[in-house]
RNA sequence: GGGCCCGUAGCUCAGCUUGGUUGGAGCGUCCGGCUGAUAACCGGAAGGUCGUGGGUUCAAAUCCCACCGGGCCCA
């Protein structure tokens, strides 16, 4: 290994990545402190369709990130990984690849082969994963990782479903269930969440006929036409005041807090009101269904169909308050008319497409039936008005069809009996951060519902449940063995359909043959069920007990109703109890503006196309350091060109640290922090302070999963205090060659400070810190950073005094380095003397501290720290006096003080009025003047040569007065700095000797360099340097004219053969 | 429509828990400086109705209310 140029995130993590697989670093990090105390992690498994973009990628760098830390704390990590594989998503891509349209195409190219295919493209994904999660350096075990699709997790669920029917949590029903007509399958209300879009559908206001009236109507409103075909029943709100108004030749009945506004969208200008009356007194209103020619059905409907009913659920917010009722089309409509003892009338298919039932509609689809609807009663006079309306509509979270409620039977986890012990494990839970888990999933558990269970589709786990064809009895299995066991089956037996339909029972009853139920289960279930599933925990009952309940998770907000519900649902079904201890919720990842991303925007960023371009540290330092782990974050890439450019600089103080290790042969087994402590400088003290912090910070951070305040911690370490203060301050100290204390105090230092801070960056970037690890590692350090244990922060070195003298001193440094360049005097050019006021005795003693480290860093020869209030010498207090009040006292009077003020020392004027209260004068003219504290006021007068700024800590005076010796040293320095240029445009090495010549214009500069000749040689390490006036006569190999202030130098340098005397 | 979260410089974010000197940083722009870890660094300039409007208070980015905009979840 090695550390040349620039730090390179590629090459790094290829190099290192392979020194990981050669040394078997992962498996040594896996069984790292096995059989101790464990840190159970469950992994949310990634449903494996499509690749894994940056916003998967953040979350499972928070998984590695907490899972290294851990261990690094001596835990035991559980990391299995997992994977998703069942569901719809796959499903649809293998009927595309497939070419499947319809259930027909599937039974010709066969079940089996379907299922093939789901299970190639799986393998597929998983691949992708696999390899983008360990290019990530996400180390969970994935060689071992848990699949849905096992047979022996699939019986996890099935038991599942067995323990539910023995409880009684089980229930077939038949219910209003959202169908997605594309996918031909129920949906359950966490998918449904996921699809609401902003669409626009027809609104229209249809008019019922009463019966046994020619022009008496009740008037709704409704936004799915097709349902009409359904509609048995107008429900209004009992306790609410309709009306009826006369519109033209005909009584129209609505809502009284809606008339206005409904007329009003209807157009209507003249109405009159004729009637008031509550809605029950509507109620059992008959009237005649509009479209009672085209769907003959309706004519066998007895009351109480096609009549007005009440409901409470009916509102005065939108529509006429008379609300059309279709018990097979709505979850409250069914509820009603279940009730009142409507009959669920349902003439549309699972695929969207009318029945026989639907009488002319027949053989329609849903949406074309809408129109037909529309058309037939504008036809019949029946349609009031046709408008169009945005609103939210639920849709099917993978194709996006827009979904239709249908009714029909389906299985259900009732939620009746664990509602409230789901609650009350809730609150044991510690969600990060709180409000995700107080009131978000609070709110959503305490509304919680029955789970429709159940998936008319192939590529799912098969519903355990068969059914005697004769007398109905249910059989719910468990196990593979139990199919095993069955009366008739296939010569193959899988848990997959299509093998498990074959498999048939004998009825222990009336020994009639039992069927599978043709169900699949929601693949909610599937991952819900990892808490036992995942380590196959019913045949590993020791495994189970030791990592149940799991101490962390943590998946993105949106899963509070998806997995961190499912999960507790089932956890709490088979326990009573939650299954995770913690859970930290992540926000989303979206696009540079603020999007969600999307493949159908095509804004979606890839995680492995940003690895490739910047690397994986510099990924991972971008994602958890960017904004809290619980935000939403903005992605941009150009961003992570910063994140390289901040790890850069931690990878330019290594080099500068070991390039001086190596030159002095700086041996830290020998020398280490504790035998220098005597001499160890502010500085050296200040950093190992620091870096102590540091370190107690970012654990408490990290123990909080408060991840970015960790990598911000550590980001602010390395630019600010590391970088730009220690680095800089310490680099003259390692450039004196001879063997010193001094020196090897800074490179204990560092070396301390670099090797604790590198154990910090482990978890976070774990490429870059192995790589610098390797650089400081000693030889019975363990042989990964990855193995070494989590630092503890040295509290003896944690000492607050020396951190708030530095803040002091780091200000004020800053402070007079502007006031330099406000009076237009380079820090190259030492300054005569800086005299520093302290604002307090806090800051004096602070500064006094740290002058010899404050000296050389504002450039000045002498560096004065003065009493608190005490004014530097040769600086005049002026009195003015204050003309608003002194003129209108005074009138032109007021000249004359003014002058004789000007004459007298303002400090005496001062500790005059402050000892008596007054300053008195007497005019020319013997008038007595008395002057008080708001009379005068007082004001500095700098001589030319000082230059003032008013500091945070303390007042800053420079003199900027320049000595003959003053103009020596900076010309020095200018000549220095020069040659250092050439230096290196020659690619000399440090420790190369020189010799020089240097050609100047005028006598007087001639003299001052030969005055500074030997310092010049020392900082450039010449052996000789001719100094000559005007033009020289032999000139070194290489030669540069440069422009000082105006003048001309001419700089001829050439290397000495033999660099003697390396260091 | 309801719940939760967010809104601070052109951009990305601190600060808000516990109200109190002139509201900070990074990036970007311009000017100047420094430099044997230097594609680094330092200083200055420009850039803010702290989403809007009320309220509480001697004092509000910070606490309270309403509204506006965005996100997530629910309907």
């Amino acid at each position: 290994m090695g550390l040349a140029g620039r730090y390179d995130p590629l090459s790094v993590e290829e190099e290192i990545a392979r020194w990981w697989s050669e040394n078997r670093i992962l498996e040594k990090v896996f069984r790292r402190n096995e059989g101790g105390p464990v840190f159970a992690f469950l992994e949310g498994p990634p449903t494996v369709n499509g690749y894994m973009h940056v916003g998967h990628a953040r979350g499972r760098i928070y998984k590695d990130i907490v899972l290294r830390f851990h261990g690094m704390n001596g835990l035991y990590v559980w990391r299995r990984g997992g994977w998703d594989c069942l569901g719809l998503p796959t499903e649809l891509e293998t009927e595309k690849r497939l070419g499947i349209r319809s259930k027909k195409d599937i039974e010709r190219i066969g079940m089996e082969r379907f299922v093939e295919e789901a299970n190639k493209l799986v393998d597929y994904y998983i691949d992708h994963w696999r390899k983008a999660s360990e290019r990530l350096a996400v180390w969970l075990d994935y060689d071992n990782a848990y699949q849905t699709r096992h047979e022996s997790y699939m019986e996890h669920v099935w038991w599942l479903i067995e323990q539910a029917y023995k409880r009684g949590d089980l229930v077939e029903s038949y219910r209003v269930v959202p169908f997605c007509p594309r996918c031909e399958t129920p949906l359950s209300s966490h998918e449904v969440a996921q699809g609401y879009e902003e669409v626009e559908d027809p609104s229209i206001y249809v008019k019922f006929r009463l019966q046994g009236s020619s022009n008496q109507y009740i008037v709704i409103w409704t936004t799915t036409p097709w349902t009409l075909v359904a509609n048995e029943a107008v429900a209004v709100n009992p306790y609410e005041e309709y009306v009826r108004v006369k519109v033209g030749d005909e009584y129209w009945i609505l809502a009284s807090k809606l008339v206005a506004l409904v007329l009003g969208a209807l157009d209507v200008m003249n109405y009159e009101v004729v009637e008031r009356f509550k809605g029950s007194a509507l109620v059992g209103l008959r009237y005649e269904h509009p479209l009672i020619e085209e769907v003959p059905a309706h004519r066998g409907h007895e009351p109480p169909t096609h009549t007005v009913i009440e409901a409470e659920f009916v509102t005065m917010e939108e529509g006429t308050g008379c609300v059309h009722i279709a018990p097979a089309h709505g979850p409250e409509d069914f509820e009603v008319g279940m009730r009142i003892g409507l009959p669920i009338f349902n003439p549309v298919a699972s695929n969207g497409y009318f029945t026989e039932d639907g009488g002319i509609f027949a053989g329609g689809y849903f949406k074309d039936v809408a129109e037909r609807v529309m058309e037939i009663l504008r036809e019949k006079g029946l349609l009031v008005k046709r408008d169009v309306v945005k609103h939210n509509y639920p849709h099917c979270w993978r194709c996006g069809s827009p979904l239709i409620y249908l009714s029909s039977r389906q299985w259900f986890l009732s939620v009746k009996r664990i509602k409230e012990l789901m609650i009350e494990g809730n609150k044991r839970v510690n969600w990060k951060p709180r409000w995700a888990g107080e009131s978000r999933f609070g709110d959503w558990l305490a509304n919680a519902e029955d789970w429709c269970i159940s998936r008319t589709k192939i590529w799912g786990t098969p519903l355990p449940v068969w059914r005697c064809e004769r007398c109905g009895e249910i059989k719910v299995v468990s196990s593979k063995r139990q199919l095993e066991e069955a009366e008739v089956k296939p010569d193959e037996v899988r848990l997959f359909r299509p093998w498990v339909d074959r498999v048939m029972f004998r009825c222990g009853k009336c020994g009639g043959l039992m069927k599978r139920e043709p169900f699949v289960m929601d693949t909610w279930l599937d991952s819900g069920m990892a808490h036992t599933a995942s380590i196959d925990g019913l045949r590993n009952r020791d495994l189970f007990r030791k990592l149940f309940p799991y101490d962390f998770i943590t998946e993105a907000i949106d899963q509070t109703r998806g997995w961190f519900y499912t999960l507790l649902f089932t956890s709490t079904l088979l326990y009573g109890q939650p299954p995770y201890k913690t859970v930290l919720n992540q926000g989303h990842v979206l696009d540079a503006e603020g999007r969600k991303m999307s493949k159908s925007r095509g804004n979606v960023i890839w995680a492995m196309d940003i690895m490739s371009k910047y690397g994986a540290d510099p990924l991972r330092f971008y994602l958890v350091s960017k904004s809290a782990p619980w935000e939403n974050m903005n992605f941009v890439e150009d961003e992570l060109k910063q994140v390289i450019q901040d790890l850069n600089i931690l990878w330019n103080v290594f080099s500068f640290a070991l390039t001086y290790f190596e030159l002095d042969k700086y041996d830290p087994e020998r020398v280490g922090v504790e035998s220098v402590k005597r001499y160890l400088r502010m500085e050296d003290r200040w950093i190992l302070s620091k870096v102590n912090s540091l370190c107690r910070q970012v654990t408490s951070h990290l123990k909080s999963l408060d991840i970015h305040s960790a990598a911000r911690a550590l980001k602010d370490f390395i630019l600010e205090d590391l970088s730009r203060l220690y680095v800089r301050s310490v680099r003259r100290r390692v450039w004196i060659e001879e063997e010193s204390w001094d020196k090897i105090a800074v490179y204990a230092t560092l070396y301390y400070v670099l090797k604790k801070l590198i154990l910090m960056l482990a978890p976070i970037t774990p490429y870059l810190a192995e790589k610098l690890y390797q650089q400081l590692r000693l030889r019975d350090d363990p042989e990964s950073v990855h193995l070494c244990d989590w630092p503890k922060p040295d509290e003896e070195m944690i000492d607050e005094e020396i951190e708030d003298c530095m803040e002091v001193a780091r200000i004020t440094i800053s402070e007079a380095v502007a006031l330099r360049q406000k009076h237009g005097r380079k820090l190259r050019w030492p300054v005569k003397v800086v005299m520093l006021v302290p604002r307090s005795a806090r800051a004096k003693k602070a500064l006094e501290r740290l002058a010899d480290f404050i000296k050389p860093q504002v450039n000045t020869i002498d560096l004065r720290i003065l009493e608190v209030g005490e004014k530097p010498e040769g600086i005049k207090i002026a009195c003015k006096p204050v003309y608003e009040r002194l003129g209108p006292r005074l009138g032109g009077r007021v000249k004359e003080v003014a002058e004789r003020l000007s004459r007298v020392n303002g400090e005496l004027v001062r500790s005059e009025i402050e000892s008596s209260g007054s300053f008195k004068l007497i005019l020319g003219d013997g008038a007595p003047v008395e002057l008080t504290e708001e009379d005068v006021s007082f004001e500095e007068e700098l001589p030319n040569n000082l230059g003032k700024i008013e500091g945070r800590f303390a007042d800053i005076y420079i003199d900027f007065s320049e000595t003959r010796d003053i103009v020596a040293q900076s010309l020095a320095r200018e000549i220095i700095r020069r040659i250092q240029v050439m230096r290196k445009e020659l690619d000399l090495m440090i420790s190369d000797y020189i010799e020089a010549t240097i050609a100047v214009e005028d006598e007087e500069d001639l003299e001052l360099l030969q005055e500074m000749r030997g310092y010049i040689m020392e900082e450039v390490r010449a052996k000789s340097i001719n100094l000559v006036l005007g033009k020289p006569e032999k000139l070194e190999d290489y030669v540069k004219e440069w422009m000082v202030e105006g003048k001309k130098y001419t700089v001829a340098i050439s290397r000495i053969r033999e660099a003697e005397g390396s260091r």
